[in-house]
DNA sequence: ATGGTGGAAGGTCCA
């Protein structure tokens, strides 16, 4: 089985680039975030014309938005309002043999980092700690979580561990809790699990770098972690980096893991 | 220290 995660930044503008993506990639789950359309423009009948009959998204205008769509069908698991905020952040469903899937869109929190002064960078590790509690309390199920986290955890998560220090995704606050829902909740954490710490890896490149390829400055953003008990099951991971050159890209590309369930 | 770009909007907010 094939699973993705990828931040789209708008479905309804990069549906080509989707099609395209779970063709070439015989992908059967896709997870993506950021799709920043109501439900009711939600391109599902497009997907389901592709294969992906299966589908449970939960959308709002012109922010945020998270979709799973599937050529396997699954049971709606529900979501969770996090923060006590109906901004469509998180879904789940349950598939297979009782595995939960997990797709997250975790806010960015801003330019700032700090909680007294930046709203939002309080409303990140606010989010954060919920995640930590509710992951932490119950360890039988079998599990994935995917998303856009923006917290890139490592130093070899970002091209420049020193002067992203203090940058908002790679402060220590958002890297040591990050680190801390991974081990509390026994996760692991898939790419960095096969990759060598020393080897950097990225999932994000900004709009604002014209050259991206030749600057490189990327960061991690975008995770497939697993429970424990599952791990075994992986079989490959990939941060699938061609869709970043394509005609208007996503400044995010996906992940994707091959698993056996 | 600053600004650079892109998306949904049709203001500006957000990333």
């Amino acid at each position: 089985m094939r699973i993705a995660t990828w931040n789209i930044n708008s479905v309804r503008l990069r549906l080509p680039q989707v099609f395209r993506f779970i063709q070439e990639q015989k992908i059967d789950i896709l997870c993506l975030q950021e799709t920043k359309t109501e439900d009711q423009y939600f391109p599902s009948e497009e997907f389901s014309k592709q294969g992906y009959a299966h589908q449970y998204f939960r959308g709002e205008k012109s922010y945020n938005g998270v979709a799973i769509i599937s050529k396997l069908k699954f049971q709606e698991n529900g979501y969770i309002n996090w923060c006590n905020k109906d901004d469509c952040r998180h879904i789940s469903v349950r598939f297979g043999e009782e595995v939960e899937l997990h797709n997250f869109y975790v806010p960015a929190g801003g330019d700032e980092p700090d909680i007294v002064i930046n709203p939002k960078f309080l409303h990140k590790i606010d989010f954060l700690n919920e995640m930590k509690s509710y992951f932490a309390e119950e360890k039988k199920t079998k599990k994935i979580l995917v998303g856009d986290l923006n917290i890139a955890p490592l130093e070899n998560d970002v091209w420049s561990h020193k002067q992203l220090l203090n940058v908002v995704s790679h402060t220590p606050i958002e890297t040591e809790t990050l680190l801390d829902i991974i081990s509390s909740g026994d996760w692991f954490d898939v790419m960095r699990s096969i990759t060598p710490h020393e080897e950097k890896l990225y999932s994000w490149w900004s709009y604002r770098n014209r050259n991206w390829e030749v600057s490189n400055r990327g960061r991690r953003l975008d995770h497939v972690w697993v429970s424990k008990k599952l791990f075994p099951q992986v079989k490959s991971g990939v941060i699938y980096r061609e869709t970043r050159s394509w005609e208007r890209p996503s400044d995010h590309v996906p992940v994707i893991i091959d698993i056996d369930i």
